[in-house]
DNA sequence: GCCTCGGGGAGTGTATACAATCATAGCGCG
DNA sequence: CGCGCTATGATTGTATACACTCCCCGAGGC
């Protein structure tokens, strides 16, 4: 499955580098380059109708945030992630996520938090039409958002590439993603949101804890099967 | 000032592109490039050896890393800090660490209980030679080790991370930072250290939120001053 | 004396060229 | 018929070449 030649891309970033970083990126995260698969820097600099070079160092910053692995003088692959790894991640943002609740709650802003509540809404329309993708993304977008409304923007990154890396790992599982499992999610954004614009930062953050912890357990419900976790690319 | 041509670094690592990498961010944490400064690719590539090609791959990751920052088409240049900007970087970690701290009063092994004394012994001696850059090492060293003990690699590179960048602000007041601090600092280090050796996850987790606050504040203390507030290079 | 306006140089951003290595397929041989 | 070996192609890793942009500086005009 190949992305579409970049077009509007290049308006946005002032480099092919950054368009190149943004498109591969999206290609990962939509399901168009899916785990596992190789990628080609020839291919890829075709399809975006540019030189290899940018496409390199885009694949270099890929790489470091653990989106895609390399095997030397082999090739590129969208990494695939162990289910080990995916419960670390989930440790992790439980480590982050009520801290984010919290301070979200004292300092967001009216317009961050009418972003949460779009966030949540856009969600809400995916799983109507079962975009899976669609409600990975609003997710990330929410969570990161939290993050940003937290006046972090270093504990957003994290968490947002966190969220990233999950929900990579949740495309290869996609069919057993159902419609049931996003409304729940969706449910506790917005129970999050609530206490947020409430401003009750004890709720926001028992309810992070709470979302945290509910989505593992979801995660684990679903990946119970091992694949193939020998060759779990990191 | 420049560093010195690579010699060894290629031995580690494979390609030329992870040999830069390694290179230009021990240059700029050991202060030999100190921040502000720009970075030209040819002067890198020449010291090191190599073309710019690998070269310009290592620095768009630290670029993302937020060590260093581009000007379009003007450079490339090492991080200066805000104040603001540590002030956050030590709020995400003062929702980590204790974090950290707790499990790895859980999980720690022996051999990582080993490696913790050691980084906390190498700051002792990097304090008595005043090598203010080899204890800022040792505390990166520590707090990784803490990471990797709690068995959490995503949340361990993410502290280190952070301290990298708290550290190259510090670079910036290298003649602030005082003998008495650095013990200070390398106390509450090895009582962190005594806690999850000891098996104790709530003292652990205390003390460390105790060491982030205290780290903080002797930062405050440091940084009065506003020094070029205006020109923070992000 | 101050401002404006080229011209040269430095340096990034991108493309292309080259070398090294790995996979694979074809072929011979046992 | 299966196994190993070689040759060829594909792809990475690195180097070099080119174009464009921005800054600096000096000359000329007011």
């Amino acid at each position: 499955m190949l992305p579409p030649i970049d077009t509007q891309l290049f308006e946005k970033a002032l480099t092919f580098r950054e368009a190149a970083y943004q498109a591969i990126k999206q290609g990962i995260l939509s399901g168009q380059l899916e785990p596992g698969q190789s990628l080609v820097e020839e291919r890829l600099a075709a399809m975006l109708q540019i030189s290899r070079t940018p496409v390199r160092e885009a694949l270099a910053i890929l790489e470091h945030e653990g989106l895609i692995a390399p095997i030397y003088r082999r090739g590129l692959f969208v990494c695939k992630l162990s289910r080990a790894q995916v419960v670390e991640l989930f440790t992790a943002n439980e480590a982050v996520e009520p801290f984010l609740a919290r301070r979200a709650a004292f300092y967001a802003t009216p317009e961050q938090l009418a972003a949460l509540d779009a966030a949540i809404n856009d969600g809400e329309a995916c799983v109507e039409r079962l975009d899976i993708a669609g409600f990975l993304r609003s997710g990330r977008v929410f969570h990161a958002g939290m993050g940003h409304a937290a006046g972090n923007p270093t504990l957003a990154r994290f968490v947002e590439r966190n969220e990233e890396r999950v929900d990579l790992f949740l495309m290869s599982y996609g069919k057993a993603v159902d419609a049931e499992m996003m409304r729940a999610s969706n449910r506790e954004h917005r129970a999050i949101y609530r206490a947020i614009a409430d401003r009750d930062p004890d709720a926001a953050a028992r309810l992070a804890i709470y979302h945290a912890q509910s989505t593992r357990e979801r995660f684990a419900a679903l990946a119970t099967d091992g694949g193939d976790e020998s060759e779990s690319l990191t």
